[in-house]
DNA sequence: TCATTGCGGACAATATATATCCGTATTAGA
DNA sequence: TCTAATACGGATATATATTGTCCGCAATGA
């Protein structure tokens, strides 16, 4: 049970480009560039980024990737979904139906407790991730990880990667 | 992100090995016949179930599996950590130490808030399954899925199993 | 002594994740 | 109108994880 390194890339990806000023975009290259991802692989993820519509993708001279609505209304379980798919983690085959005493129709009309447990669970860690935004997470980043020289730095980095 | 078939798998023999009498254990291949399972493999995951301690494996003639606990004591997250192993499913790679604007030392005091959010939403996801035990699901089981008929098939076949 | 069973390592097959490349469509600006 | 920059989507390649089998060994009861 593992989870993609996509997700990671994605969620920081996104922290980046709430930074950016309202209605500039990003060009792959230069988000690439940012955490030293692979730009082409990378660019798998934003196009699932921008079918879920997290962010929106602008072609040609002066595209890029930007924020497809408030990062206050981005919340980690979005970029989860987008990046991961949408079915749950626990794939019920219903091995129960099988078997020398295979359960039958009529034991069958309810869902399996066992699956119906796992979903709960995975409910709730949907729940505490639908929980968290976007910009929760740049502001606690902000207070916990940057000093005056790195805010300075990434403001530097983002005009350049502007144009 | 997924989660194996063997947690499926595990969790229902579990419910089988908790109907069997005390002390008495089902060999592998009766068990994979419950579920109509590929023995060589579900011996895989057997011996995962033994290690945990979730099961005690008895070896030679007349040997098998039986739980090495009362049923109400294994929950399945016991199951799930025993089959998937205890890592996270979210793995924070540190990205933020790399690219133009890397985190330095003092930036990462802290565990970056993002890692922070979704280990998180995974201590709910352990905790939802922490609380549900094989004990209960067979009990839910009982009740919802088996009539008469099915019951008696199943004391036969378990009967037959224990030879 | 023998048949039965679990253990663990080696191995093979399959599926998924990771990664690259290229042709096409789109766009801003010269 | 032309060109360079950009995202899109499909095809492809590689790496890793999952699923599955097999076999020699140790343990056990009859
Ligand atoms: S049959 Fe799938 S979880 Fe019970
Ligand atoms: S650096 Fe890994 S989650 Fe932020």
């Amino acid at each position: 049970m593992k989870i993609g390194d996509g997700v990671e890339w994605a969620v920081h990806l996104c922290g980046v480009l709430a930074a950016a000023p309202e209605g500039r975009s990003l060009p792959r290259a230069k988000l690439a560039e940012f955490h030293d991802l692979p730009p082409a692989y990378l660019a798998k993820h934003l196009q699932a980024l921008s079918r879920a519509g997290i962010v929106t993708a602008d072609r040609g001279v002066k595209g890029g990737y930007r924020l497809g609505r408030a990062p206050a209304q981005i919340s980690l379980l979005d970029i989860v979904l987008a990046i991961e798919g949408v079915e749950p983690a626990f794939r019920c085959t219903e091995i129960r139906k099988r078997g020398p005493c295979a359960a039958g129709p009529s034991a069958c009309r309810k869902r399996c407790p066992i699956a119906r447990a796992f979903l709960e669970a995975e409910a709730a860690w949907r729940q505490a991730l639908a929980g968290v935004t976007v910009a929760e997470m740049n502001a606690v980043a902000a207070a916990e990880a940057f000093d005056d020289n790195r805010r300075r730095a990434f403001r530097a980095w983002l005009t350049a990667a502007l144009q």
